[in-house]
DNA sequence: TAGCAAGATGCGAAAGCTTCTCAGTTGTCT
DNA sequence: AGACAACTGAGAAGCTTTCGCATCTTGCTA
């Protein structure tokens, strides 16, 4: 059940919280951002601040429970964080986003860190492109 | 010379872009963002606004004489344009960039591109963690 | 070289996203 | 139920970046 990945996270049970996590659980499109959320909220009628929808997501993610995306469109997207990590291909025509992992990539990457002397962190591949939908569209 | 650059973009050869060139090429860090421009041109005694800094790093970037980059910091950093395509690793802690080219990753990437219909027009890869020094450093 | 029109500049205002402040409310534990 | 820390909504504020506009320059022409 939900609340449970919320009291596990050290937050209260709240209903804003619970029709957050609902949101990124039941949305079709994986990848959504703060003003989606907050959007998705107003049509159901759950009367959630804005503000609160951005303490909501980044307490998410401070619990893991969330991924915070930075693609180039100006605001940060989220996502359910499945625990297995994976990279992005965006269609800059229609945003349409498609998720990828490559065992090859992930290896040069260690490589080029360690090469380098760095203790890796984390990373971020985003390919943008024209989506097969968009590139028939003309 | 830079003015010749400056009007192979189109542009009125000015003082502020003169300026502004001349710092992207002297600068030892190659990574700058328009506050960083900024504050070397008020060091310099150059009285020139903000606003033309950003409007002339776009001009630049629009031209083909500098690449905008958008690591995780909250703004974006501007590098003159080598013509050679190349990646990032930043460090968490102190900022410091280097730069590499990996072509098996290249290739991987417009393999994964290729299998999902996408055509590529750019990519992002930046990988984050600590350098030998700040990891020294504790 | 003087004059002109297009283009550029600096300033402050404003936009767009995100965070903060704070008074009032709610969840949790006893 | 009561106490208290945690949470919330609303609006203000913060930050980076862009805009609008009156004024100044550049590059060209006569
Ligand atoms: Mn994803
Ligand atoms: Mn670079
Ligand atoms: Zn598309
Ligand atoms: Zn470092």
């Amino acid at each position: 059940m939900d609340n449970q990945q919320i009291k596990d996270a050290g937050l209260k049970v709240t209903r804003p919280r619970e029709k957050i996590l609902g949101i990124l659980e039941r949305s079709g499109r994986r990848h959504l951002s703060a003003e989606d959320v907050y959007k998705e909220l107003l049509t159901n009628g759950d009367d959630i601040g804005l503000a609160t929808v951005y303490r909501v997501l980044t307490q998410f993610e401070g619990a893991g429970l969330v991924c915070r995306r930075h693609f180039e469109t100006g605001q940060s997207v989220f996502e359910l964080n499945s625990g297995d990590h994976h990279d992005h291909l965006v269609c800059v025509r229609c945003n349409r986003v498609v998720e990828f992992v490559d065992s090859v990539i992930e290896e040069r990457q260690s490589a080029i860190a360690a090469q380098h002397g760095f203790h890796i962190e984390d990373h971020s591949l985003v390919i943008y492109g024209v989506c097969t939908d968009c590139a028939v569209k003309g």
